[in-house]
DNA sequence: GTATAATAGTTAGTACACTAACAATCAGCT
DNA sequence: AGCTGATTGTTAGTGTACTAACTATTATAC
């Protein structure tokens, strides 16, 4: 019994290590620092310049409940990475948009995003990443 | 490019997903409720009873750092889980030791977290959940 | 035997994540 | 046009998790 794995254990504890040794993302030059969470922001908004993006689309990507969003792009709004602007359509909604400063970080960014992503797969094979992914999908739906 | 999934951003998808839905433990009759974590350290301490459990074996097996495991204990002795005594041996340990009451919501405890472990278990195989675990032991390495 | 290093736990400050309750706006229906 | 319900975002309060700095004790080394 005490042998058997968890799969909630198992996730919370990858989780763990993650945020502690993965999650900071020093940008040189910058004086404030993006969070791990803030980089991934950044770069999911560079990469759709061209549309709008509002805070229910971030809930939606990352998963995260809209308070949690609300007081996230908050933060990210005082370290100057973000503006948050009413649209002329929808009184309701706000626009993300990326600061210059946040802009210039984005290519950075995801070159360290991209590096640590080598590092997490290292003895890892395609096809062994492939069944992780796939199964991590199916633990996704059995919890809706 | 943004159909490349990242290993960091899936888990911590997962992770929420786990949190909002498979986290509160309501035991009936209990005033208080245990929160995932804290069902997790009372079924540890319940299953370890003939030895001497310290803050510093929590930290290890559950992969969270000192302040956090303080913290956790602080909240779970207030709702009367725990008591924090100290031993003879050595004034800078504290021996964890779980309550009446706690002891008492174990088994329920273990039913529930076997139970959910079902739910997320659903359409994967045995085979494919030993290759889950095993790459994930491996992205664990990998992060430290 | 005393100085130094290691270990155990706490506290302050911050980030992330949740629920519940709220306000404002919009969409649909009659 | 006006009511009702859905959508979007904020706020208050809490739990979990981190780092950094701290206290207290124990172990080691000289």
């Amino acid at each position: 019994m005490s042998a058997q794995k968890y799969i909630g254990m198992e996730i919370g504890k990858t989780n763990n290590l993650l945020k502690r040794n993965f999650s900071s993302n020093k940008v040189k030059q910058q004086i404030e620092e993006a969070t791990g969470k803030n980089s991934w922001i950044i770069a999911f908004l560079a990469e759709h310049q061209d549309e709008d993006v509002f805070q229910k689309d971030i809930e939606r990507i990352f998963s995260i409940r809209r308070s949690t969003v609300s007081n996230m792009l908050k933060l990210m709004e005082k370290k100057g990475y973000i503006n948050r602007e009413p649209v002329e359509y929808d009184a309701r909604l706000k626009r993300l948009v990326l600061t210059k400063q946040a802009m210039d970080m984005y290519n950075l960014l995801m070159e360290q995003l991209n590096e640590k992503e080598l590092i997490l797969r290292k003895n890892i094979s395609d096809e062994e990443l492939e069944t992780f992914f796939s199964i991590l999908l199916k633990i996704q739906n059995n919890i809706k």
